[in-house]
DNA sequence: CCGTGATCATGC
DNA sequence: GCATGATCACGG
């Protein structure tokens, strides 16, 4: 089954909070798609499945989800107290030909102008089936959190242009870190490296530390409340 | 291989 | 316990 693509912020917001408080199984019984036993072989499963329901434009490209709205859509698996479970993944990290890349034109930035956050049950306790959707939250940075983002990134990127691409560790960042992105150990790119030199490395991501969308969640928390 | 969707599972 | 580093599936 296809979804219609949303054609305005309030229809997508609509849909998002039509689907909260069902659970996994019976969105994917209603789409007619499968449900694995477990999300071992099929990460992305959760993500995939909300994806459809809202309608967002499928594949592979590095957009975002709703291109015409400007919104990327972020599941994100939370515990019983609602707090995140994982990191989330937001783009691919640029190794090369980062000559006179900035902020202020990055696929960071650009990634985390306007999310959808839909929190999802991810505790490994409750069967796949049974997990439930969780409230959407629309969100864009404020100013101290992309003041935030911008100085990892940039402390993140300074290395990978000098050739320490091989000394992060996702340690390094206070809310934006660099890990590992690839199939398995085995898929190499080109990077700098120490001495200026192209050398073959892991393909690297930047994630959200658990403690920065921990802030997004909690604070969509306070104003639900203070609204009422 | 790259980029999308992410979670797994071992080491600390 | 939990974060880090590793990994799964798929379209292009």
């Amino acid at each position: 089954m296809i979804l219609s693509i949303p054609t305005s912020e309030q229809e997508l917001l609509n849909r998002a909070e039509l689907v909260a408080g069902y659970s996994f199984g019976e969105i994917a019984q209603y789409l007619n798609i499968p449900i694995p036993a477990n999300l071992n072989k099929q990460k992305g499963w959760v993500g995939n499945l909300i994806e459809t329901f809202l309608g967002a434009n499928a594949g592979s490209k590095a957009e975002r989800d709703f291109v015409k709205l400007g919104i990327e859509l972020k599941t994100i698996p939370v515990d019983k107290q609602g707090k995140p479970l994982e990191t989330t993944f937001v783009s691919v990290t640029p190794l090369m030909a980062n000559h006179g890349v900035i902020w202020e034109t990055s696929h960071v930035k650009y990634k985390l102008a306007k999310v959808l956050w839909i929190p999802i049950e991810g505790d490994r306790t409750i069967p796949l089936v049974e997990r439930k959707v969780g409230k959407p939250i629309l969100w864009e940075p404020n100013q101290e959190q992309e003041q935030q983002l911008k100085q990892d990134w940039e402390e993140l990127m300074d290395m990978v242009t000098l050739g320490k691409v091989e000394k992060i560790t996702a340690r390094y960042g206070t809310y934006l870190q660099i890990r590992p992105k690839a199939a398995n150990g085995k898929a190499l790119t080109e990077a700098i490296g120490e001495n200026g030199q192209i050398i073959l490395t892991r393909p690297r991501g930047f994630y959200l530390k658990k403690t920065f969308t921990m802030q997004i969640l909690q604070a969509s928390i306070c104003s639900s409340h203070q609204s009422k």
